[in-house]
DNA sequence: CGATTCTTTGAAAACAGTCAATCTGTGTGG
DNA sequence: CCACACAGATTGACTGTTTTCAAAGAATCG
């Protein structure tokens, strides 16, 4: 259960971490399972949990004042997922958290995560990279949907998270581009035909 | 000159940072003036430098495929302005980053920012805390854009940041937010008229 | 001033959204 | 095993918002 994070350490900081390491950030997490549409964070709790998606596919949504919702980050196995801003400044989310697919997550809470961060110089490494990666991906999504047309917004997902088209729904892909199904579907046609 | 950072720093870190601590940082940054509409990056060049505004007002934009220009970051004194992805990973970046009034920005390469790190915990600390505050507004950026009108674009920036509007011209807002100029005008006159 | 840059305005076109109906596939219960 | 229900996807007609193009009007700076 615990290997994938421990792969995942390894990758993003481009070293091995030891056992004796490894046994701090084992200790900081725990292992919890959600079924699909189960929710992890509602709006209006603090987000208190930083949990990595051992496997599954979760999502993070906001509800306008019209009621639509807008997927802000859609995640499969070896993802983060969480409201860092909740997270971090212990502070009530806007966002609502739930599984797409039944899914195993390892949690910690800040406590754990701070402290942990003390005990192992490479989770703050991890961690610092994550975050850069994190401000790195928001800057490309800012830029997509500021600058791209539907069509555009669409290749974009097709060549950036190719293999989202296999695990969500194509209107769950339309909202977190920032359309409506009904235009994805055309706009798919309209690819597709070519 | 580096009195605004010292303060910056004392603030995200919520800490006083001491004497002895701020001499590594002194030393790593250079003072550097850049005039209105001279460059710090270009794009297909990599982002060298970590740039902490201490005077002035930056932008950061890129060019697509129509030749339109797309605003991605507007920065004012006491931010900081850098193509992360691009100086992190030391690639190409796809953005360009040019002075809007005569600044004096503080910089320091992708080296000295790493030694620094090592050097200063303070400043490691605040390093960390500014990618997640850059996360944290990177969210609420693709939020707006997904999901609101132009007009509510219009008032989450007067709301967010209303010292934008004397230092930016209103083109320059409304490429931020990724509207026309000509839709901005429109919707500065609905919104004026209430 | 004169020149450049920025903003406003108008009219037409394009694009995506809305509403409503139909279609498709999948899973469940009789 | 079939029939039905349900969720998701598609299609059509229409609406509304934003863009585009073009021109005129302010504002700013050397």
């Amino acid at each position: 259960m615990y290997d994938i994070l421990r792969k995942y350490i390894d990758r993003v900081t481009s070293a091995v971490i030891t056992d004796e390491e490894f046994v701090y950030i084992e200790q900081a997490f725990d292992v919890r399972k959600v079924k699909r549409k189960q929710f992890l964070l509602h709006e209006g709790s603090v987000c208190r949990y930083m949990s990595f998606i051992a496997s599954g596919a979760m999502r993070q949504y906001s509800i306008d004042n019209s009621g639509n919702e807008h997927i802000t980050t859609l995640a499969l196995e070896g993802w983060w997922i969480s409201d860092r801003g909740s997270f971090y400044n212990v502070t009530p989310s806007r966002y609502n958290i739930d599984a797409v697919e039944d899914s195993t997550l390892l949690v910690a809470n800040l406590e754990r995560i701070n402290l942990l961060k003390e005990q192992s110089l490479t989770f703050l490494k991890m961690a610092h990279i994550l975050d850069q990666n994190h401000s790195i991906a928001a800057q490309k999504r800012i830029e997509a949907s500021v600058s791209y047309s539907a069509e555009e917004k669409y290749n974009y997902l097709v060549q950036a998270h190719p293999e989202f088209f296999n695990r969500f729904p194509q209107s769950m892909l339309a909202s977190y581009l920032g359309l409506t199904p009904e235009t994805m579907s055309r706009v798919r046609k309209q690819v597709l035909s070519r």
